[in-house]
DNA sequence: TGAAAACTGTGCAATATTGAACAGTTTTTG
DNA sequence: CAAAAACTGTTCAATATTGCACAGTTTTCA
């Protein structure tokens, strides 16, 4: 893991990553939790049969790396940056440190935690719940949160499709298949970027 | 929900529920935090088609409910008991000032929801790599850690083949389909009580 | 105790999903 | 720029999963 020091402290560093870089790979020791500052990480996590699966898009204010704090001496996860990134490198006895002595920071760390907890279940609701295409609507949804709240046609951050599978949990196969078939229907429109029409890709959502 | 009152203050109290009895339903107005002292506790969503979900379930020392910290006004899951329980009500507002106030019990609360959502990530990633088959036994592994901790053939809480099916997101039809080819195998036997050859059933989730 | 309710075993046709292949296109990068 | 790498569109047979139905068994509880 490369860091750039910063004149923060003792056990507080900055961290900047390029995009597609490594923050922490699955089994690494497990010592820091990160604060992402600027920029957007993915964590992904590989099985035995190497198959990859995206676990969590993180943005500006999100933490990652908490596992620690759990007892959690290796990464379960890889996180890898999607964007030129700077986080905050807190390690793990500074963070509970400042968590008994800063209020605001606790209270901050503890809303994020619950956020997560919820954003997590949601997610595994979905899993218990929905079909692959009405997961890749929700999806495509999700992503394009990030764009501006006020357009109807809403532009994604380039995902393949590849990745799309990844986050869903099925194969490219199927996200192709169900690509063209929103496409098809004016769901959404892509050349390179991906857009949707808010309102009628919701249809897919609730049959 | 019903109440028992008891000595432990404002902002705090006892309730106590038989099996089966609902703590609070997906819907109700959230203003508490749960924290089980003794019996269990299942967490459940319904979907719009009605087909529900076991999303979570608890035991003594587990929390639940806190997702009206995190802004969360009315319940996003059903709370069910699934033996009699004990459980400690605690007001929203009186929650956040003892997370302020009483470090030991910050700390613990903090621990928990690290704990909760290393937990449900488990569950999302198993969802995303493995196939109802693999799901199925994993959570047979799991619900038979309740067992005795010695015991190679561990007896698991009573769970009806629907409640399992809820569970890993499948259909009874297929949870039976693997009981049956699991028992031919004789990775489990059960005839009423379910008992689980763990180091067996091991090897279908390692291919 | 006896009827009702819940649960299990079974079968099956209709769908959904996988996994792999291959060609064409776009993007990356030395 | 040109080759390499990554991505998309498309196919298809093999599997996996759903959703239903019905009969027999066990459990619940009035």
């Amino acid at each position: 893991m490369k860091l750039f020091l910063d004149s923060t402290g003792l056990g507080r560093k900055v961290g900047k990553f390029r995009k597609k870089e490594t923050v922490f790979a699955q089994g690494d020791r497990a010592n820091n939790v990160m604060y992402i500052q600027d920029g957007g990480v993915k964590l992904t996590v590989v099985n035995a049969l190497g198959r990859e699966a995206v676990v969590a898009i993180l943005g500006p204010g999100d933490f990652f790396g908490e596992g620690c704090l759990a007892g959690q001496d290796i990464c379960m996860a890889s996180a890898t940056a999607i964007l030129p990134t700077t986080v905050l490198v807190i390690a793990k006895s500074e963070m509970i440190r400042v968590l008994h002595g800063e209020h605001e920071f606790s209270d901050r760390f503890i809303a994020y935690m619950l956020a997560r907890n919820i954003r997590v279940e949601e997610d595994l609701i979905d899993q218990l719940f929905n079909s692959s295409e009405k997961r890749l609507a929700r999806t495509l949804l999700l992503l394009a949160r990030y764009g501006e709240p006020g357009d109807l046609q809403k532009t994604l951050p380039k995902v393949s499709q590849e990745m799309l599978a990844e986050m869903i949990g099925t194969t490219r196969s199927r996200v192709n298949f169900f690509m063209n078939k929103f496409r098809k229907l004016g769901f959404i429109q892509y050349n390179g970027k991906i857009h949707v029409n808010d309102s009628l890709l919701n249809i897919v959502l609730h049959d």
